[in-house]
DNA sequence: GATGAATGAGAGTTCATTCAT
DNA sequence: TATGAATGAACTCTCATTCAT
């Protein structure tokens, strides 16, 4: 396990890293927002930067985990995603301040982080897709480009969820999840276009 | 008019800006690439903030213009989008530096910016949402929540064409856009859940 | 020719870093004594480092040519030693903040800097050593082991000259050198030993 | 006597210091060295400064016992400064870390040590001289200036000895030492200068 | 006595901004 | 207008010293 004071410090720095952004953070408020002096931070990193990649591989590792542990159960496709998605509202609610980071994180440029991202990232599209294939071949999904699905479904989930909860600063209800599920289900567009 | 230096200046920032993040970004820097001395980008900007947001302000405007105008023809809602999403990957794929803005512009925290950001999104988000209402009423459109179909659009947006180019660097071609459109036309899932 | 600020800055760095040491001069300090914003000194010198590189090379070097340029002259080897170490006694007495550096300037362990001072110590060693071959040659100068006799001499120049300036804060006069090389002329002990 | 640990400390500063400097040093090097607590350094030193002079006293005073023992001894002086010689340098060849110490520890600027140096050195100065001078009495040296002979002994010990240790790394021979004083028994030049 | 986690003053360096030319 | 040398506030990081255990 972590030690506690790193913990202390990894907390803190999610919190204002979310709030100003890297650059406009400066370690002096972690520490105090951690109420450690400014020397100890660099007991538990290396550099601000080292700190930052750690905040973020935590955060995003939690997110993540939180996702992957749904698509792992013994559900039909359906159940799975909407599961995730009432479980991905309560952890980005509760984690508000680390949610505009791990909705962006695809963003992030820094180097040693980007890659680790990447593969984080990676990794949860193939399981995802993976699904879809699966489902197409159970006929639990209309036969079609599982890659694609899986885009869709990622762009729902973070303009219906996440954008919804740290712009609107709103909570998506179950019903919200289920219309937007029911509009991938039943289509938008009638036929004849 | 914009005074030709200035939009000399405005062009070299979103090159640099774009490529380097806006604190890694040196005045020095944008003067060297704009072909003009350090100062001189004081005489036409406030500061490197004010610099900044009309950059960003231009960028958003020239990719909400082009857009907005599909938008406004007159065509069947579904004839529209495809056309907004083609002219939309010619626009991004050409102005990949700014992509990566454009993309994450809901995210920005800067003040001044950002009410400004969220006034522009709101806008189109609203004129995109009348559209599926009108659709609603033709028929052309399935019986359902105007305002979570533009968001399910927005994620399709997002994920299927930006991150695309932006993040796996290729362009997508109009049989891409077909599919997508048609998964949002006969839904991804099967009834029966 | 360097720059005037250059200069300034290199000035007031000998002054600062002979009294306190390269540890214990402050960047602030320099720029106080050379009357330029702390700032400034990058404007001219890349770190700290580089700024007492630049400032032992060029002190170095000054005191290097008073030295060769008298060895060069068209004189019997006695006169050109007697005559070099009546110039350096101006020049270090001139110069006394540096004096110290250059004294112990063997034992600097910056690295690019070490390797500077030993090429130009060998090649000062190499010159004079040669000045005993010939001398020897002509008879000038007893039969024996000439690179011996160059490092006698420094140890002459180091501790008579040198030290007595810098240590003890006297000027030597000519009658101490010509005292010294008596010494050597005549020997110090006799011959029964 | 002194305690166990102090000297242990003591030891291990000795290195850290003679490989590194006295900036490049940290408490926490010494201490691992010394294979105690960073803590207990303080428990026998007020600072670390005041380790730096004790351990500058211990190796000067251990260095300059070598060199006044044999002075003390029933020996012509030229027989004297020989075995001087030979004993320094197995001192200097064992103790090539503080070498470097010790030799410029003319110019250390620390002020307590200075003081303390001074006097050392002064001692030693005084002694070496009224040996020259109970010499010259014997007529075992040539009548002349003995603090000048005094100063170009210690030149020969530095550059010959000295330095030829501490840079070019080799440890001189006895034939060394005995060319060495003969140079300074027949002298260096001929009579007629 | 012994430890080593915690502290915080202090230094080198950067870079947006100014201003004399 | 246009320039770019000069400025200095502000930041990250280090490390001697302290002190609760």
């Amino acid at each position: 396990m972590l030690n506690i004071k790193k913990r202390q410090i990894i907390k803190a720095a999610t919190q204002v890293f979310a709030e100003k952004g890297y650059h406009d953070t400066k370690i002096d408020e972690i520490a105090r927002e951690a109420d450690v002096a400014k020397g100890s931070v660099y007991l538990y990193f290396q550099s601000k930067e080292d700190l930052f990649i750690e905040m973020m591989k935590d955060g995003v590792k939690r997110y993540k985990d939180v996702k992957i542990s749904v698509l792992e159960q013994d559900l039909p496709l359906y159940q799975k995603l909407k599961k995730m998605l009432i479980e991905e509202i309560e952890f980005l609610w509760d984690n508000q301040q680390v949610a505009r980071f791990l909705l962006t994180s695809d963003i992030v440029t820094q180097d040693t982080l980007y890659n680790w991202l990447l593969k984080v990232r990676n990794t949860f599209i193939e399981k995802l897709t993976s699904e879809f294939d699966k489902a197409i071949e159970t006929g639990d999904v209309i036969a079609g480009d599982s890659s694609l699905y899986t885009r869709i479904f990622r762009g729902v989930e973070h303009q219906v969820i996440g954008y919804y909860i740290i712009i609107d600063g709103k909570k998506p209800n179950e019903e919200m999840i289920d219309k937007a599920l029911a509009a991938l289900t039943k289509g938008i567009f009638k036929e004849n276009n």
